[in-house]
RNA sequence: GCCCAGGUAGCUCAGUUGGUAGAGCAGGGGACUGAAAAUCCCCGUGUGGGCGGUUCGAUUCCGUCCCUGGGCA
């Protein structure tokens, strides 16, 4: 048996980072079950009620054999973002470790685990008047005309943006528009909390396999009514959300909305979700993880080398 | 056996009035600080079915052989 309490790094966690469709849910609940585990599910879409078949939330069964945090936060149409995941998580990471049991995070949230292990820096929240203006601009004239805007403002921000990613200029817009300070600025001044020190297993496959993986996943989740769920949600009035830009609701929305046949959106959705599985890698190979695996895993050997991390 | 249509990237195909070729799909690499399942950037040398011929030069024209599909016998 191996707690966290043995060690002497601080806040301790054990991750189970990886691709989409990998198996590493499967996983994390083998795990969880042998060593006493509460998992934090690192999830962007997960966080939304209602958006279960299409985000392979867990199980109801999985839900009741270990505790699970971080699902169901938010309805579709409430604001939700790194910052305010980050900063649950860190609560819930105390509170678990508190009571003598093991967070285990489990998910491909890039982004969400990087907030949670090297804490964001003390930004203006998002404001959506700012965010619309800036997007009605950008169509209207085109991202890049945005984006000279900031570079006037700050150089350095609009030299590591690209002049067509309409995310990152309008942010950086924004927080000038509301602090008076470019984004730079805050970039250094970004100072990190106390560290969340992470065991992180990254669970990958090769890519044929994972491919396969995906399209049966893809598969089961309209055999599960997956299109129900998504009619569901619009006639809920979500349709506007941005839970609904998700991977899988975009393209079953657009469906829905007579821009494609089934098929179409169906083989839209593998597709997307083999691409999101990509960029999911390139994040986790910088975010450099003790351990690679993949397929079955020698859980005594794992058990080993997270012990002699830990001490 | 004869006739027709094809054989070009892993797959489906385009194109080159003769100057060694490019799209989609698939695949790969990267960025990422409160939208992140989002947003954005980058990556294509392939005996042009084989062998001959014409030509300064053939994937492109000619001959022949092989293979695939269809038709006729």
């Amino acid at each position: 048996m191996i707690t966290p309490a043995s060690s002497s790094k601080g806040l301790v966690v054990m991750a189970f980072l990886g691709p989409t469709a990998s198996g590493k849910s499967e996983l994390a609940m083998d795990w969880a079950q042998r060593f006493d585990c509460e998992i934090l599910c690192c999830d962007s879409m997960q966080v939304y009620k209602g958006l279960d078949i299409g985000t392979g939330k867990p199980t109801r069964e999985d839900q009741a054999a270990v505790p699970h945090h971080l699902l169901d936060v938010v309805t579709p149409d409430q604001e939700f973002h790194a910052g305010a995941w980050a900063r649950q998580a860190r609560v819930l990471v105390e509170q678990i470790l508190s009571r003598g049991r093991w967070p285990l995070v489990v998910g491909g949230t890039g982004l969400y685990f990087r907030a949670l292990t090297q804490g964001l820096f003390d930004a203006p929240p998002a404001d959506p008047e700012i965010r619309a203006r800036h997007k009605a601009e950008a169509d209207a004239e085109g991202v890049p005309m945005l984006h000279a805007r900031l570079a006037t403002i700050d150089p350095e921000a609009a030299a590591r943006i690209s002049p067509n990613d309409l995310v990152r200029t309008s942010r950086a817009l924004e927080v000038w528009e509301q602090t008076g300070v470019p984004i730079t600025v805050l970039w250094k001044k970004a100072e990190p909390t106390v560290p969340v020190h992470a065991f992180r297993v990254l669970y990958d496959r090769d890519p044929d396999e994972l491919r396969q993986r995906i399209d049966r996943r893809v598969e089961a989740m309209m055999a599960a009514g997956f299109l129900a769920e998504v009619k569901g949600l619009r006639a809920r009035g979500y349709s506007g959300a941005r839970a609904l830009a998700g991977l899988g609701y975009k393209e079953l929305s657009q469906h829905l909305d007579g821009q494609l046949d089934l098929a179409a959106a169906v083989a839209e959705i593998k597709k997307n979700t083999a691409y999101y599985a990509r960029r999911q890698r390139t994040w986790f190979r910088k975010d450099a993880p003790e351990v690679r695996l993949s397929g079955s895993v020698d859980m005594e050997a794992l058990t080993a080398m997270v012990k002699a991390w830990l001490a």
